[in-house]
RNA sequence: GCGAGAGUGGCGGAAUUGGUAGACGCGCUGGACUUAGGAUCCAGUUCCGUAAGGAAUGGGAGUUCAAGUCUCCCCUCUCGCACCA
């Protein structure tokens, strides 16, 4: 090594080097103890972004660190590689799903080895291949046997003009996102799995989750939503037909005056049948299903409802309470009714001023003016005494919750209950791009499982997709129409939907495990030797789907006996965003950085010459066109500078401020410590690291050698209690600076002791830019890799300090400093603040009333 | 509306259990070396003040010898959920 450090050159030799080696292969060794280290897999959709970048560098130093700290690591890589994006690219691109994402792959796997992560890529996995779904579908037919999975019929989105089912994300506004049309609610026969089954033991485990972020644990408590409630029965009046709610109040139930079926509510077109109302409700429900979609998005639509003709009867006091139809009521919570009480909950209270509906109020606050139905403004929510509610009256309201529900449980008409939020996860999707469900309709047997032996159910690759992006699965010649296993029969065809791919992401972690298994979904004894992942690492997007399902298919496993424990992910962190701030022209929208001319505050529209806004920081998105490719740092800076970049700039959790002046800090940094290696390379050559006695040093070679030992232990304490490597590269920084303010000497030991700060240096900085100190290492005269090297130690003595600052505060105000051997008696320190000249002069004669003495740190004065 | 997180110099961010607020880096200022510097090195850099000193961690109160840190109230921002019965 001599003169300029060349990144690029530097880093392609390790690169290749390390592959030669095969460095990151790993595999099981009882005994040793493992660490699975894994980030959330990519999906390949062209290129790497700078969110992978920070995402999978923050994982690759982790599973340096741990390998160095003696562990055997499992750190794999992988790709998401069904969905959506590859069919919108094949319509536009005009090729073929499979084409565009094994390209995408192969081109992003360059782009990731670039960057130097130390993936096992033997373990590379690609949910595509039928190797890997095969297992899902074997999977499937397993949970379909013990009914795990099923099918029913459930609302989907629909658009009419491209005749296809489209995912949430898809509703733009209530239209679809490609032509626009209004999507509507349409029933189709889904397959589901019953995670609901699950609710109540993903939510318990939340507790039991401590390596968790507590952000995400709550976003999933929230989305299970678990409440206790009563389910009640409301008869319908002249008719054997009985109306179900679930409420959380059944304390209120005295002040129900009307019932609130949802839209969808099977019941409405039976209640409002023959009545005079029902042209209206028709055309309620007509309009609700359709405009389904587009109040979801707006947050003051009306609450709005329909009379169906029909009464039913109040439970408790046979008061006759007029049926609705309203929008508020929601068919997917709870029963899909709502036993409305205006008094007691805002929503039914604006309902009923808008319907002239009757208010009676049941619940008294204790300690404020009584409230009356003509005099409230709002509904009363809080706690309270019941009134009108005859037996119960004068009943704390808490007390009534459970009184009610007993005395209608004895009457049949009520029960206890606990209701989720959580609904089954629905996982057909008429798509073309993903794993095709294993499931035959035979005109005969109905529903039959394709047998096991058939398996894999593979999607024909050559089909294209048809016009509008339709999939061309069901009028597909071989795949659609088949023989039903079970009878034989010609007129079977096969179930052409195929899965949710957050399926394929809900067990690629055990597959890693051994990834070319072809007798199960993977070996159950490499399972048991790396699973569960020690850490997990990923955007806080999937904070609750990907999280959630794959806790939920874990169970599962687990419920099969594949795998013998529920969570998957022991420890989880979430990274934050990568954002720039965006250049803003009033005229042309957002521009790129170089649209805009001049500098600072005073830029200029290139285009029109307006003066830019420069807004705030932004996550990096096409659109807002503030976007950094990683492609173009790395032929500019090298995969080094930008790790280096992307852990120092800001904790992880937090979102990242990109700067490119910051990125320049961070490559000069890395010259920085190349200059300085090598300039006390001649001198360190043929020393050994110093590790005598720190008190027989000069204070100068003392001072290095202490700080050396300090940073050791800060950047281990770092790394290894709360990934905070910003703060673990500043110590490095730290001592780097120390490392070149060192004064000129001749010392017998300055050779050793130079050796022990570059070589610790070296190792601290390894998992961190691990091409340049590879380099170094070398250069030092030891072994590659120094992946193998053991991560330093640090020696309590030499970290030691022996003199201490000692503050002196006069009523808590700083007023003077002093040092002092280390451990010095609080009498002593005493003495000496006393005895200082700018204390005096504050003290001005007066006597101090209480004087706090902390050993090593200060003296507070109190007069 | 509900839930969670955050608010510290010009900027990103430090501050282990209450004990020197601003580590480290960016930027900026001055200087050195240079034909030149957007390289490198040295010095400085929270604000006000020539200084002594004073003020300062979103705002306000409180506990304490001592508060960025603990308690209460308020404000702002970000994220998540959102007609949840």
């Amino acid at each position: 090594m001599q003169g300029r450090y060349e990144p690029s050159e530097v880093e392609a030799r390790w690169q290749a080097h390390w592959e030669k080696t095969g460095l990151f292969k790993v595999c099981e060794e009882p005994g040793k103890p493992k660490y699975y280290c894994m980030e959330m897999f990519p999906y390949p959709s062209g290129k790497i972004h700078m969110g992978h970048v920070r995402n999978y560098t923050i994982g690759d130093v982790v599973a340096r660190y741990k390998r160095m700290r003696g562990f055997n690591v499992l750190h794999p890589m992988g790709w998401d590689a069904f969905g959506m994006p590859a069919e919108n690219a094949a319509i536009a691109n005009n090729t073929h799903p499979a084409r565009w994402t094994y390209e995408n792959i192969a081109y992003m796997t360059k782009q990731l080895r670039s960057m130097g992560f130390s993936y096992d890529w033997d373990r590379e996995v690609a949910t595509c291949k039928p190797e890997y779904y095969r297992w899902e579908q074997w999977l499937f037919l397993k949970m379909y046997e013990k009914g795990m999975a099923y099918r029913k019929e459930a609302d989907v989105n629909w658009c009419e003009t491209c005749g296809t089912v489209l995912a949430n994300e898809q509703v733009e506004q209530g239209q679809c996102w490609r032509c626009g049309t209004e999507v509507i609610q349409k029933k189709l026969r889904q397959w589901f799995f019953r995670i609901t089954d699950y609710a109540e033991d993903l939510l318990e485990y939340c507790n039991k989750l401590p390596g968790w972020p507590e952000k995400v644990l709550t976003m999933q408590v929230n989305w299970i939503g678990k409440s206790h409630g009563a389910e009640l029965t409301f008869p319908v009046e002249g008719s054997e037909t009985v109306i179900r709610v679930f409420t959380t109040r059944p304390d209120t139930l005295a002040g129900a005056t009307f019932m609130a079926l949802a839209p969808e509510h099977p019941l409405v077109a039976e209640l409002s049948a023959g009545k005079p109302e029902e042209a209206a409700v028709r055309e309620f429900v007509d309009r609700a299903s359709r405009m389904e979609r587009i109040r979801r998005t707006s947050d003051d639509y009306e609450k709005e409802g329909v009379f169906t003709g029909t009464f039913c009867l109040n439970p408790l006091t046979g008061r006759k309470m007029p049926v609705y139809t309203a929008n508020f009521a929601l068919m997917e919570y709870g029963t899909g009714a709502v036993m409305s009480v205006p008094t007691h909950d805002q929503r039914d209270f604006l309902f009923a001023r808008k319907y002239k509906l009757p208010l009676i109020v049941v619940i008294q606050p204790r300690d404020a003016e009584p409230l009356s139905p003509e005099s409230m403004a709002e509904a009363y929510t809080g706690p309270g005494v019941l009134v009108n509610s005859g037996e119960f009256d004068g009943m704390d309201n808490e007390e009534a919750k459970r009184a009610i529900t007993a005395a209608l449980e004895k009457k049949g008409l009520g029960k206890q209950t606990i209701n989720f939020r959580l609904r089954d996860w629905g996982i057909s999707r008429q798509r073309y791009w993903g794993a095709p469900i294993p499931m035959i309709h035979c005109d005969k047997c109905g529903v039959v499982p394709v047998p096991e032996s058939d398996l894999p159910v593979v999607l024909p690759e050559g089909a294209d997709l048809l016009p509008g992006g339709l999939s061309p699965l069901p009028t597909h010649p071989y795949f659609a129409k088949t023989r039903c296993p079970k009878c034989g029969s010609e007129n079977a065809r096969r179930e052409t939907d195929t899965m949710d791919t957050f399926v394929e992401s809900s067990w690629y972690f055990e597959r890693y495990t051994s990834p070319h298994c072809d007798t199960a979904m993977f070996d159950p004894a490499a399972a048991r030797y790396w699973m569960p992942v020690d850490q997990y690492i990923g955007g806080v997007e999937h904070a609750i789907l990907h999280l959630l399902y794959s806790r939920y298919y874990t169970r599962v496993l687990s419920e099969f006996g594949l795998v013998d424990f529920k969570e998957p992910f022991t420890r989880l962190l979430t990274q934050g965003m990568v954002c720039k701030e965006t250049v803003k022209c009033p005229e042309h929208g957002f521009l790129f950085p170089d649209q805009a001319e001049g500098s600072g505050q005073n830029r200029t529209c290139k285009l029109c010459g307006k003066p830019v806004v420069i807004g705030r920081m932004e996550k990096m998105s096409k659109s807002k066109r503030n976007v950094v490719d990683p492609a173009e740092l790395l032929a500019r800076y090298g995969a080094d500078t930008v790790r280096l970049f992307c852990l120092f700039a800001a904790p992880p959790e937090r979102d990242l401020d990109w700067s490119e002046q910051g990125v320049e800090g961070s490559s000069r940094f890395l010259m920085r410590v190349f200059r300085l290696v090598e300039q006390h390379l001649p001198a360190v050559a043929e020393a050994k690291s110093y590790a005598d006695d720190p008190e027989k040093l000069a204070p100068a070679l003392r001072s290095l050698f202490r700080k050396t030992h300090q940073v050791i232990a800060k950047v281990t304490r770092d790394i290894e209690d709360r990934f905070h490597f910003n703060t673990a590269i500043s110590a490095v920084m730290e001592l780097t600076n120390e490392l070149s303010s060192l004064p000129e000497g001749t010392e017998a030991e300055r050779p050793a002791v130079l050796r022990a700060a570059i070589e610790n240096l070296v190792l601290l900085l390894s998992p961190i830019v691990p091409h340049l100190c590879e380099e170094l290492w070398e250069a030092l005269g030891m072994p590659p890799s120094i992946l193998n090297a053991t991560w330093p130690s640090y020696d309590e003595k030499a970290a030691a300090v022996d003199e201490v600052t000692v503050v002196v505060q006069v009523n808590g105000k700083l007023r003077a400093r002093f040092t002092a051997a280390k451990d010095t008696e609080e009498k002593e320190l005493e003495r000496t603040a006393l005895g200082d000249e700018n204390v005096l002069r504050f003290l001005n004669g007066k006597a101090p009333r209480k004087v706090i003495t902390v050993k090593n740190k200060l003296v507070n004065i109190v007069v």
